[in-house]
DNA sequence: GAGTGGTCTAGACCACGGT
DNA sequence: CCGTGGTCTAGACCACTCC
């Protein structure tokens, strides 16, 4: 109702109205035009305003059809994934790096499957030591599609991360990140040094450029690690 | 260059120019009224381009100081976290909820102090199982903040999961996600047909409505479950 | 076919915050 | 102070899709 009502104000009441049984789950809203009409302004700041409400899982929009409130709402989650340097490093710690192992071999099989790229082509293969104040913070494991990305070949990962040198030197247009927790592997635990068997979680990481596998990495974090919405 | 320039081909040709090193990590772009002459379009088109840039990480955008390339860009990863019920369903399983233990207490010390309630307040406290096929799917801890959720008191929470009681009866305006891999403890061990120590994948998830603590949720997954990108 | 959202324009005013 | 992005407007054309 106010004169000068922003998309933000609008966003609010629209939820409030939603809130309030006013716009019941599954109902349809006025046209954009109508609510314009209504809360006194521009059809492009509705649109705005219902735009973004769409984007965080709230509405339903379609042409033709309208905008409705969804049965029930998205629930989304956004977690930033830091630069492990960067992480400890904001933490106040001192940050580490070991090589543990590197060698080039034909891809293993579950890994052309499950990343699109032909059985037996080069990758280069990376275990990786991350130290938080000399202590495991995580392992790394990587493996870099050679037909992509050739110049890892002769790239020294003795001294940056794989993980820098990534970022840094090649760009990438599509990523697929999964969650999990497992069991540690002898060789993981050894290196976390928790018990073998111990719950550690585990982050997955694949990237594309335009369609091109580039790099699938597994990092497996020390015990208490934990990921959180937000920053 | 393109005369009819959209918001979608400007971020696309950013994107490219700081691929190219045109624009490399930490430099500036020119202003919204340059870009939008270079271009060919109107100012608007390219703030919303940019605008999307840096809401997706690429970007960081200052008033009066400007637009620049992130040094690296903020890795973000969006999860969609479905209902239990649905993500049963959609995958052709039938559904299963078991309630398994129900009381009022007094919020112990911890959860008082985790999500900001007087120590001592009336909390719900549901302890639930679900199902996927018979199958132990989930193992459900649930606290529910009496004060803020009084209807709640007297909700049957045997024939339908809290989850879906509140997502249907109580709003909330603000949620904290958080993953991570715990050892499972005897209880959830027995619940989720696992040895005791197994590594399961835990989701944590806090809700408040204006201030007001409302809800918080511990979820522990059956063995391989993963949490992936997208929807 | 027609109604809805999706987008673009040209212009304007404002708020923040670096210099 | 004053340049930059943040937002709003009034109008227009277009594209999708449901009827």
């Amino acid at each position: 109702m106010p004169a000068h009502a922003g998309y933000q104000q609008i966003k609010t009441q629209v939820l409030m109205r939603i809130r309030d049984d006013i716009w019941p789950p599954g109902s349809f809203l006025p046209t954009e035009v109508d609510l314009a009409d209504m809360f006194g302004c521009a059809r492009a700041t509705v649109n705005r305003a219902l735009r973004e409400l769409a984007e965080e899982g709230v509405l339903d929009r379609r042409r033709k059809a309208g905008t409705r409130v969804r049965l029930s709402p998205l629930r989304k989650a956004e977690f930033v994934i830091p630069l492990i340097r960067e992480e400890i490093e904001a933490s106040g710690s001192t940050y580490g790096y070991v090589l543990v192992s590197r060698d080039v071999t034909p891809a293993p099989g579950w890994l052309a499957a499950a990343f699109g790229i032909p059985l037996g082509a080069e990758v280069l293969h990376l275990r990786c030591l991350h130290l938080c104040d000399e202590d495991p913070f995580q392992v790394e494991e990587r493996w870099i599609n050679l037909d992509t990305v050739p110049s890892a070949r002769s790239a020294d990962f003795r001294a940056m991360g794989p993980n820098e040198w990534l970022v840094r030197e090649v760009p990438f247009t599509d990523v697929e990140v999964s969650f999990g927790a497992v069991a540690a592997s002898e060789e993981v635990a050894a290196l976390l040094a928790v018990t073998k068997g111990a719950a550690v979680f585990e982050v997955e990481r694949k990237t594309w450029l335009e369609g091109q596998a580039v790099t699938l990495a597994r990092m497996w974090f020390r015990p208490g690690y934990r990921m959180t919405t937000g920053q």
